[in-house]
DNA sequence: ACTTGACCGGACGCTGCCTCCGTTTTACTC
DNA sequence: GAGTAAAACGGAGGCAGCGTCCGGTCAAGT
């Protein structure tokens, strides 16, 4: 958690304390109401103007970027279990299981994390932990290829996509039955051999 | 195409008339600004004042219901032609593809058909078209199950559900191919005999 | 021609977005 | 502790879209 570089003045307390309560406000707000939320109610719950909001974030995308942050800490801490497993098979299940839950966090994430995930626009805040995450779901996926799990014709895109999906229609309202029932017909797509049913 | 019931007086001509003017513009805006486009604008387009058009639509959805009405049309030629196939594996695939298209047809259209389908609210206009789509796909999919091409455990609001995403991932942008490989995951995922690639 | 009611359309109030700029706050200096 | 300048604040304001309401209008029937 270095502060990185402060040449020059000593940064302004207040811009911390903002930036804090800004991010603290918008994570309840996305969870309570989306991520279409009011970025003005935002604001003036957080105790700041417009203005302020603005200047720490110019875009929606940048808040949302920055409330991710904190929350990917949870998805690091999967991580880390799941790198204990020895099944490879069980690894990239579960990862995409993590995913999953990450997309979900807030109603309408999917869009903006798949307007990212299109990359052609480098300024979008999102765009770098998409690339990440494709990247990370292809080492499962490599991983359990290896292991004779998974179809050769798999790649980590593709998964990465498929969790989109699922957490997209998981917001739209689906109940759970017709997830899991989702879920195991993605299962089916991408395993090697063939669990019948 | 019956005029239905006309009891009383006569329908006065420029209600008619006003209809498919907002009907044409509707439809052009929807293709090129996708569903979330201003309905306002559409009205100023089509030559009514806002009033006029929310008369006739009283909320985005039902505009959007009657638009799709006419596009359904296409649909129907489609499944006429399936209808046609004698494999049903390929009649169900076809139909895939041809549920895909007409959910592609406006961009953001998966969202309020997502909606629509979780069918909790019986007045949204979306939802009728939605179940019958379901039921439709039900029925090519107990077609190629009976054919032994697919497996037991899927159900026609599953790959409708499947038909949905892709069309909600095509609508972000993604490229072709990694649609395309999407695509033939899910297939191997309801496929019953496994062509491994 | 005239009546009548269905229909029209735009003005209006509201919410949210985002910017600009006068004012305030803060860290630093002496 | 008082002074200073830069950095940050915040709210007013312009803009766009939504959906409503009501005085005026137009066409169908007589």
């Amino acid at each position: 958690m270095s502060t990185g570089e402060q040449r020059g003045r000593k940064p302004r307390a207040d811009v911390q304390r903002n930036r804090t309560a800004l991010l603290e406000t918008a994570q309840r707000h996305f969870l309570q109401h989306g991520v279409g939320t009011s970025l003005e109610a935002v604001a003036k719950e957080a105790g700041v103007g417009p203005g302020t909001l603005y200047r720490h974030f110019p875009t929606r995308e940048a808040l949302l970027a920055a409330v991710l942050q904190t929350r990917s800490e949870e998805l690091v801490a999967r991580q880390a279990d799941i790198e204990q497993l020895d099944d490879a098979a069980q690894a990239l299940e579960q990862w995409l299981r993590a995913m999953e839950d990450y997309f979900s966090a807030f109603n309408g994430l999917p869009d903006p994390l798949m307007a990212a995930a299109r990359a052609q626009e480098p300024d979008n805040p999102l765009t770098i932990p998409c690339g990440i995450l494709i990247t990370a779901t292809d080492q499962y996926v490599r991983a359990a290829q290896l292991a004779g799990h998974v179809r050769a014709s798999v790649r980590g895109r593709d998964l990465f996509l498929a969790a989109c999906s699922v957490a997209w229609i998981k917001g739209t309202g689906t109940e759970g039955e017709s997830l899991d029932r989702l879920r195991t017909l993605i299962a089916s797509g991408y395993r090697r051999q063939d669990t019948q049913a």
